[in-house]
DNA sequence: ATGGTTGGCGCCCAA
């Protein structure tokens, strides 16, 4: 099973590069954060009209907005109302596996929770978040966690960790916030699974910086994480970099994880054979 | 220290 997200920003402006991701990537499950679409303006038709017959939505006007498209049938759907009415959540159960959407508050500018109540936001959606994993789920459950997480943790999920230092995504208390979700639940970050912690590893380049091929100073602030019953499933992780380079881009691009999990019908052929 | 761009919407806001 090939499970992707991407923040898209703005779903309806980049339905032909859904179909693009669609076909060149071949994801069985679609994640997508900033949708930026009501529920009645969700472009329903054209991403069934991808492959993707099984979608569950949650959006608003203008902003945030998640989205999960699947091909496997899902047996249940919910969504977790952690801050503000945002629609920053959405969850999906295919058999055993729950698959949650998350788009983090990205925090404004200035990371002082007393002055910029967007950060206070951020940090308390993140606390929320924990406490539900923790008082909800455990470890040994099969889930997979994916989403804008809007924090680079490590050193090199950065392009200058020194630079970026007071920089809001990778400030000591978000970071500490995240390793400390990451630990207490028992969450396997998949791409430093696959990917060495000495090197850098992006998966959003600003619009700001035109010049962001050649200047590189990206950030890896989109996650994939499971459950530590998942760990030995994942088979492969990769980064969609190809994509931000394509016309009229999301500053973000698609993240991938291969999970060696049984898909339904596989599932019926194994059933039949006992 | 500052500015740079984009998307959605409606004469700015969030990222």
């Amino acid at each position: 099973m090939r499970i992707i997200t991407w923040n898209i920003n703005s779903v309806r402006l980049r339905i032909a590069q859904l179909e693009r991701v669609a076909n060149e990537l071949r994801p069985d499950i679609i994640a997508l954060q900033e949708t930026k679409a009501s529920d009645s303006d969700f472009p329903l038709l054209a991403c069934k009209a991808l492959g993707y017959d099984y979608i569950s939505f949650s959006g608003e006007k203008s902003y945030n907005g998640v989205a999960i498209l699947s091909k496997i049938p899902f047996n249940d759907q919910f969504c977790l109302n952690l801050y503000n009415q945002d629609k920053r959540h959405i969850a999906i159960r295919i058999n055993d596996l729950e698959i949650h959407n998350f788009y983090v508050p990205a925090g404004g500018d200035i990371p002082d929770p007393e002055l910029n109540s967007k950060f206070k936001h951020k940090l308390e959606f993140l606390e929320q978040m924990n406490k539900w994993f923790l008082e909800n789920r455990k470890t040994s459950d099969k889930l997979v966690l994916v989403g804008d997480l809007n924090i680079a943790p490590y050193e090199h999920d950065v392009w200058s960790s020194r630079q970026l230092r007071h920089v809001v995504s990778h400030t000591d208390i978000e970071r500490k916030t995240m390793l400390k979700l990451i630990d207490q639940f028992g969450w396997v970050d998949c791409a430093r699974q696959f990917v060495p912690f000495d090197q850098k590893l992006y998966s959003w380049w600003s619009y700001r910086n035109l010049n962001w091929q050649q200047s590189n100073r990206g950030r890896r602030l989109d996650h994939i994480w499971v459950s530590e019953s998942l760990s030995l499933s994942c088979t492969a992780f990769q980064i969609a970099g190809e994509t931000r380079a394509w016309q009229q881009p999301s500053d973000h691009v698609p993240v991938i994880l291969d999970l060696d999990y049984p898909l339904k019908a596989e599932v019926e052929v194994l059933q039949n054979k006992k």
